[in-house]
DNA sequence: GGGATTGGTTGTTGTCATATAACCATTATA
DNA sequence: TATAATGGTTATATGACAACAACCAATCCC
């Protein structure tokens, strides 16, 4: 009995709103970064930096040009393109120019940067334990609210 | 229709219990990264880096020896040698040799360390607007299921 | 006492990311 | 057609973190 002594018509709500939001955005963050470090595994994994990493699974949902590339990464062109060089030579994507404006390159996705890309988004999707292990009940509504949290919630 | 036609009485409900972790996973891990980023918030906000910032916000809870707080960031002596360097030359620690053991150096806060690792605290601590505007009685849920997943949960 | 261990410091090297400026080719516009 | 704007490339500098090697001083242990 720390806060609420009775169910709490009204009024107190408020502060417990801001109380359990506290507390929960602190267990998600510590569930999601303090937990099973994924980032690692990719970085680990793949053998690139996981800005890299990223790169590559921005364009699994197609090719874009670096400059579309550069704004899905929130980065500058230099870096876009050096990433790029990058990737390309590992054989992870090829280069090549716009048709319709030949000012821009079309990134494109290989068989092999393809799978590097899967591989990355398989293990960024991997639920830690905590998660799977939660009664099936809990889950699903923690599934049905979390829904609602999502930005095409709303 | 695509997995479950209806409730599943037992046995299919074991996929059920992966995929909705890996949703609720993939709906947390967006949330805590890809939203308001509050590690650049902090960066910004100390002008020290979001690792510096985790060094002076583990000195919070009481001085620690270099060898103590190498372990806590979970990285080695020359880095820690470093960031203890910095940090004093700002004037967030000072450091001062262990009474007992001569070989060890006791990092402790300043008033003004202080300052900085509670407003780090703060800033991280802020759950999004999504959060606050969940549901009462959604928030209330996630509060009670989130506490079951902490480390300290049985 | 003497050798091994431990806690810190210094220095080097490399990778990654950020930021800028300068430049070229192509396209759009006046 | 001349000029501006756009997409990329190249170059340079800086700061942060990781990973080592080598070293000094204090402590531990035989």
């Amino acid at each position: 009995m720390t806060e609420t002594p009775h169910p709490a018509p009204d009024p107190p709500g408020d502060a417990d709103q801001a109380a359990r939001a506290a507390r929960v955005w602190a267990a998600m963050s510590a569930l999601v970064l303090t937990g099973e470090d994924r980032r690692k595994e990719v970085t680990e994994t793949l053998g690139i930096s996981f800005f890299r990493a990223k790169a590559l699974r921005r364009l699994l949902a197609g090719p874009l040009t670096q400059r579309e590339l550069s704004a899905r990464l929130a980065t500058d062109k230099p870096q876009t393109s050096l990433i790029v060089d990058d990737l390309e030579q590992r054989g992870y994507v090829t280069r090549s120019v716009h048709p319709d404006d030949r000012r821009c390159k079309v990134v494109t996705l290989t068989p092999a940067g393809t799978d590097a890309a899967e591989q990355a988004e398989r293990i960024l999707a991997r639920p830690p334990r905590a998660l799977l292990e939660l009664a099936p009940e809990e889950l699903a509504v923690l599934d049905r609210i979390m829904a609602r949290l999502s930005p095409e919630a709303p």
